[in-house]
DNA sequence: AGAGGCAATTTTTTT
DNA sequence: AATTGCCTCT
């Protein structure tokens, strides 16, 4: 893939300059034309609350970008519209096909559009009103490593046990407590046990430490933005009064802080009504949701924000999407048969006027090595045209393989490399995961916040420079009592007490090279680099990373370190492609005028390379999995479950369909059926988004950390119609016979014999059948067969290699193996 | 200081 | 299987 595309998808919420010019008029007939009755009610109610209950695949995303189209036709300014997303990718897509409907030849009526995710939006607003938040603009936002790595300094410092206390779950417990809106402070009240105690004091702790590093956590970018809506007023005042149009997609998976923060900004339904007189029954606030597709309840979603919007906003409208226009029938009426065992749910019907569509299939493999083989075979069968099937070919970048967990994608992709099929894993992060490119973003975060002492530990001494451990406890130990942060001990090494006269010159040095890029902290001056490719090519280099990884490269000859020297290239090239398409006026954290109409008043105070690398930065810790889904490459995708959601494919692989995996073992044990349904809603999410053909599997053995393991299959097969099924067992098949099946487009299930099996002479062991798949074809019953079509038993026989003689109605009567013949029953 | 080796631990999903 | 942390050796 190239280089730019690449880049350009990481950083999706950038605002892309309009790319296609759309001639048509931006009428109302126009945005109207082709949606249902409910679609254009859901566009027209612009005015008041307004819920859409949008099942899946009912065209939701069609109807959000014409209600945004349309606000702007009937003359609503685009700064005043604000739409919330989950993902960058989302906000991207949607900003794009709003520019394509208002036609972009001109650009004056979308200018100032926020449509972002809700992390964006938070980090962004946080560094405008940073001193209310109790921040400085230049603040940095941990990840989850950098969390790790402060938690852990924290809870040392306390004089507690890191295996009592493991900061990861520390963490997980202070997170929860973020997305409930409690502080250090609240939690410590809500908590009696001792446990509880000390997490209460490491969570305090800990939010001093990230204070004092000018720096945020995910969590902190919601909860520091909700707080300051709720207490300070002029700031509420001020999102209110530009804001007065706002729309949150994928509603159902909001938290408490979510909420708070989209109806603080939301207001309470005074602003100006229409000019009819009519009064508004609450503010301009369209949510729109799917209960059924609510996955993310383990980090603080909270589903009663979709189920009581209605009490919220008593004036609320409710429209319902029902309609499906996306998948075929059977696929559809699997997902129905499926989610209609939650027992927590309003019932809805999903419905479609399509006919006809090929059957689910679900397919229990060997183990996961087979799975990723037929998985493979089955995608190159779909990739081929088939004339008996009147299908096309469907394209790779049309195909999806999703899973349960990220572990799962490895042997997939091996398989898929092996047949030549070409992936891309969605995985927005990993490129940032690299250690080169970590270390090289450290020193970008350094140079923006000197304070930030994750980074700075993490770059003090790579490359090597004689700055070792002992050397910084003593810089340390200097530091704490007087309230400075470590870059600040540093200025001043001469003064620390027992530094050696090397480690001092080394620090000395080492803080000259950081005040070079800086300018002394002003970011301006001749030798202070002018772009931020430059300033990261210069960082890059005169850090000595560049040529530590050349020495390595030398000696070592690994093709590691010719990569890294590669990412490190690719760092500057997405820093080059940042500032291309950063745009300053759709930032509203910068210092460009809040409402866009106002007269600009005082110049930028934020020197322009700073403000660049603050959004840069922001931009590269907020990216997503989801962020990585590109369809313009010709390859299939791979992807968690999670990641799926608001996607659409035409052919779907899911694949681990096993107890413990799809439901998670944690759901399994879990006290309440919450989990279990959570995980049943997620299976959901990953049928729904397949078109026309969907594959599910799961192996009769996995491997799970070098351990083969005994799997049993997913109760969720079981839970599905058989009617819109085609279950086969292949787990007692070799590899290459079963693959060979799906190959050829004629392939006779019942005609081929496992070759190996009697050849190595192993025994045939009796599969236990699919939940779902009773194996019960009386005389008399109707079957169907994927090949031969509809047909009736004549005659069964009972125990291994079982045989019924089935007279089809257009193929004739045969003799099938029902453990191979894939038959259902009608 | 720093690298390299061995042992222990791990069990989800993500902004 | 893979990462992380601790220990030893140079």
């Amino acid at each position: 893939m190239s280089h730019d595309s690449f880049l350009s998808r990481l950083h999706p919420q950038i605002a892309q300059p309009p790319q296609v010019a759309a001639p048509e008029p931006l009428s109302r007939e126009s945005l109207l034309a082709d949606l249902t009755p409910p679609q254009s009610q859901a566009v027209l109610c612009t005015e008041g609350p307004l819920l859409v209950l949008a099942a899946a695949g009912s065209g939701k995303t069609r109807v959000i970008t014409r209600r945004i189209a349309y606000l702007v036709s009937c003359g609503v300014p685009a700064w005043s519209i604000l739409a919330l997303t989950f993902t960058n990718k989302a906000a991207g897509e949607m900003r794009e096909r709003v520019y394509h409907l208002i036609g972009s030849a001109e650009q004056r009526p979308v200018r100032g559009l926020t449509i972002t995710t809700f992390h964006s939006l938070c980090a962004r607003l946080l560094r405008r009103y940073a001193v209310p938040a109790g921040l400085k603009p230049d603040f940095t936002i941990y990840d989850t490593s950098d969390q790790t790595a402060l938690c852990k300094k924290v809870i040392e410092g306390l004089q507690l046990s890191t295996s009592n206390f493991p900061a990861r779950s520390v963490l997980s417990a202070i997170s929860n407590a973020k997305n409930d809106l409690l502080d250090a402070e609240a939690f410590a009240q809500q908590v009696f046990d001792f446990s509880g105690k000390q997490i209460a004091k490491i969570y305090a702790s800990y939010t001093k430490a990230l204070r004092s590093a000018n720096a945020v956590d995910f969590d902190d970018l919601l909860l520091l933005m909700a707080k300051v809506l709720k207490i300070d007023e002029s700031v509420r005042e001020e999102c209110r009064r530009r804001w007065q149009y706002l729309l949150v997609d994928e509603y159902q998976d909001t938290n408490h802080a979510q909420f708070l923060i989209a109806s603080l900004i939301a207001g309470e339904g005074d602003k100006a009504a229409k000019g009819d007189g009519a009064k508004a029954a609450g503010p301009n606030f369209c949510v729109v949701g799917d209960p059924d597709q609510a996955i993310y309840g383990w980090r603080g979603a909270d589903i009663s924000n979709i189920l009581e919007f209605e009490e919220h906003y008593p004036g609320a409208k409710v429209i319902t999407l029902g309609e499906n226009f996306r998948s075929t029938a059977p696929i559809l009426a699997v997902a129905d048969g499926l989610i209609r065992h939650n027992k927590r749910r309003k019932h809805k019907d999903l419905f479609t006027s399509r006919k006809g569509g090929e059957k689910v299939e679900a397919v229990l493999c060997r183990d996961e090595r087979h799975e990723a083989q037929l998985v493979a075979d089955w995608l190159k069968a779909q990739s081929q045209a088939s004339a008996e099937d009147e299908h096309e070919g469907i394209p790779w970048r049309e195909m999806a393989v999703f899973y349960r967990t990220n572990s799962l994608s490895r042997v997939m992709e091996e398989s898929l490399r092996g047949a030549s099929i070409p992936y891309t894993i969605a995985r927005g992060t990993a490129f940032y995961e690299r250690e080169e490119v970590k270390t090289a973003l450290a020193y970008l975060r350094v140079v923006a916040n000197q304070a930030d002492g994750v980074s700075l530990a993490r770059i003090v001494n790579t490359p090597t420079r004689g700055i070792g451990g002992t050397s910084l406890d003593r810089v340390e130990v200097f530091a704490a009592p007087q309230g400075l942060t470590l870059f600040e001990a540093m200025q001043r090494a001469g003064e620390v007490p027992g530094l050696t006269p090397r480690a001092t010159s080394a620090m000395n040095k080492f803080v000259e090279m950081v005040n070079g890029w800086t300018g002394g902290g002003t970011f301006l001056g001749a030798q202070v680099s002018h772009t931020l490719p430059e300033l990261v090519d210069r960082i890059v280099k005169e850090s000595g990373l560049e040529a530590m990884y050349k020495a390595q490269a030398q000696t070592s000859k690994t093709q590691t370190d010719e990569e890294r020297l590669d990412n490190l290239a690719e760092l500057v090239s997405s820093a080059r492609q940042f500032e291309l398409e950063y745009d300053i006026s759709a930032d509203p954290g910068s210092d460009a005028p809040f409402v866009p109409e106002a007269a600009a008043t005082t110049a930028p105070a934020t020197p322009p390379l700073l403000a660049l690398l603050r959004a840069y930065l922001e931009s590269v810790a907020l990216v997503a999995d989801a962020d990585a889904v590109d369809p313009a490459q010709g390859s299939v995708t791979l992807m968690t479950l999670h990641a799926a959601k608001g996607l659409e494919f035409k052919a779907v692989a899911m694949i681990g369909l096993e107890e413990g995996l799809l439901p998670h073992s944690r759901a399994i044990g879990a006290p309440t059926d919450a989990d279990m349904e959570e995980e049943r809603r997620l299976c959901f999410v990953g049928i729904t988004r397949a078109m026309r053909r969907l594959h599910m599997t799961a192996a009769k053995y996995r491997t799970i950390r070098g351990m083969s393991e005994r799997t049993i299959p997913s109760r969720f097969l079981g839970e599905v119609p058989a009617g819109h099924m085609v279950v086969c067992d292949q787990s007692d098949t070799f590899g290459d016979v079963a693959g060979a099946q799906w190959g050829e487009s004629g392939g006779e299930a019942e005609s081929y014999t496992p070759a190996g099996k009697t050849a190595l002479g192993s025994p045939r062991r009796h599969s236990t059948p699919l939940p779902g798949l009773a194996g019960e074809f009386p005389v008399g019953s109707q079957v169907r067969h994927p090949q031969f079509g509809v047909g009736t038993v004549k005659s069964v026989e009972s125990g291994t290699n079982a045989r019924a003689v089935i007279a089809f109605r257009d193929a004739g009567t045969k003799t099938l193996v029902l453990e191979y013949a894939r038959l259902t029953r009608v």
